[in-house]
DNA sequence: GATATAATTAATAAAAATTATTATTTAGGA
DNA sequence: TCCTAAATAATAATTTTTATTAATTATATC
């Protein structure tokens, strides 16, 4: 079994359930995954699990930090595995997510902001390669 | 009546009807609101508006991008009136959201980054100072 | 390895959020 | 003022998310 996956169940301090590692192997495999598509992508290893018990594991890897949200205009949020932080960039034609990496992205002058920062989030909205090459929408 | 929304709503070739221009009214008072926040505001100007119009408008206030979302972390996207790039400074608290001026905040430095950007959006969450002095959550 | 127990799950129902339908009204141009 | 396409209110339908509950299961303790 993914032990990658069950070592991390175990050091959040959550039991480790068969559908919990195929919710996260799926989204580990996608990368970056809706409800559905996480729903989806774990019923072909798990063809009982219910949609409930995604939404409920979902929630709860999210409070455990073990997942964590991408909320994305004009889109259901997506969710990804913990990772360092990083930046995404957004396809507005398909709406496609991918990470780019923050360092040297961007510099952030945080000198004057008096607000106790936990997480900064930089979302670049824009047209993908692929979008741009086909002219056309939805691939 | 609200010159500056009835010209916005002309400008953007959208008919001037009470009800946009009680949604924009309501948006423009509100800062940042959600579909509900923006409803109930609506409601105490339109008492017979229907939630219905406030979905259709918001879409369409979008596409002729007289309104932008902003869509959060575990919550509800919430609407404002189209204006200057800025960010964003998120409680993860009591859910406030306050605009942030992006100039002098930070640097993108987009050199290599091969895609057609569009719009470039820094969400930093954190904790308000209202929560961070009361300890306490949501006010 | 067997047992106890609290947590988890599947199935389902319920609730909340969003979109579609339709008859009526209305904004804006002729 | 009149016409007409667009917009609205009311409502139904659909979709999304959460709650409930009986059965199952992971894990701690023996
Ligand atoms: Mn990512
Ligand atoms: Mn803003
Ligand atoms: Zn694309
Ligand atoms: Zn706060």
């Amino acid at each position: 079994m993914q032990m990658q996956v069950v070592n991390s169940l175990k050091a959040h301090g959550l039991k480790v359930t068969p559908q919990r590692v195929t919710i996260l192997s799926a989204i580990e495999k996608k990368g970056h995954a809706n409800i559905d598509e996480i729903y989806k992508e774990a019923k072909t290893t798990n063809p009982t699990m219910s949609l409930a018990t995604v939404y409920k594991n979902i929630t709860s890897l999210i409070e455990t930090k073990l997942l964590k949200e991408v909320a994305i205009n004009n889109q259901k949020s997506k969710y990804e595995l913990s990772k360092e932080p990083h930046s995404h960039l957004i396809c507005k034609e398909c709406g496609s997510l991918e990470d780019i990496d923050s360092n040297n992205l961007f510099t952030l002058n945080n000198d004057k902001i008096d607000f106790d920062i936990e997480e900064v989030e930089l979302n670049i909205y824009g047209v993908c390669n692929k979008c741009k090459d086909k002219g056309t929408s939805k691939n």
